[in-house]
DNA sequence: ATATTTAGTAAGGTTGCTTGACTATATGGT
DNA sequence: ACCATATAGTCAAGCAACCTTACTAAATAT
């Protein structure tokens, strides 16, 4: 009946702290007035150069993905009206993927978004905690980090 | 071409170090001898009790997921020998969800891996590091749970 | 007793990826 | 210059891990 804590070991710890951040990041977005928000999308969006747009490929290998599966979110934040794409000039067969104003409107409310659940955080265990975790998951995550062959 | 570094964000980090550690985890779990082990597997093991065994709508509402997606998941777990389900004694409604010998091996290499993960993460950050990051996890995961209503 | 709630199952749909097969362009060796 | 191979992207189909809707059976409340 009662719901137990989950075992306390770093890993969990990991895991459900980058969870509950990402719940709450997507439920402000939609609050926030993008009822199509998904994290795929924003993980997408935060792959592509604000200014000079990316390549396909590159967003793929950024993101770990298939270049199909970039292919397909691109389809629908295109579709939406968030990116488009277009020709490169230094590359035949290369597209950009490129910011439309739309997109760049969802960028800085994104930003806003992440400094609000941020300073709210700052509020309950405050601005020296929050400092001192960043910089400690920094390192874990470059000591756990796979070998950049 | 270069793969730049993804935004220094708390957010970012927190997810990010949780899916390092989530990959990590998954990875030595298939090699050590688990191939078909996935995370949602994993995660529903790890919501049901070693000895008492646990009830289907508890683990759904531990994990936030519907019953239905629960009873597949055991379904395939049934299948692959690790779990089984029997009648709730209290309760004509209910089953038990409930561990094999074969379940209980996996947890206890489950929790052989971790240890490992975990000192091998000790081992380049210090124990302390580990600790401290853990206790400062543990402040900003109860900050951030969202409200039991 | 009857109405409502609760535990679980059945069937089918959606999302966010994957693999396999293909076209078009670029590039490096001869 | 020509050809082989590699690279950028697309198309089609499939799969895992969920979800929604609709149901049965048992428990509980009135």
């Amino acid at each position: 009946m009662t719901i137990p804590t989950p075992p306390d070991h770093i890993g969990w710890l990991l895991v459900r702290a980058g969870q509950l951040w990402r719940d709450r990041f997507v439920a402000a977005m939609q609050a926030a007035g993008y009822p199509d928000f998904t994290l795929s999308r924003a993980n997408l969006l935060g792959s592509v150069d604000r200014y000079r747009g990316t390549r396909m490929v590159d967003i793929a290998a950024r993101l770990g993905m298939t270049k199909q599966a970039v292919g397909q979110i691109v389809d629908d934040l295109a579709a939406a009206g968030y990116l488009a794409r277009e020709a490169d000039a230094e590359d035949g067969r290369a597209k950009r993927v490129v910011y439309t104003e739309r997109g760049l409107a969802f960028l800085r409310t994104a930003d806003r978004v992440k400094g609000e659940i941020e300073a709210e955080l700052a509020g309950k265990v405050g601005e020296r905690t929050v400092a001192r975790l960043s910089e400690l998951l920094r390192d874990a995550a470059s000591a756990m980090e796979p070998p950049t062959s």
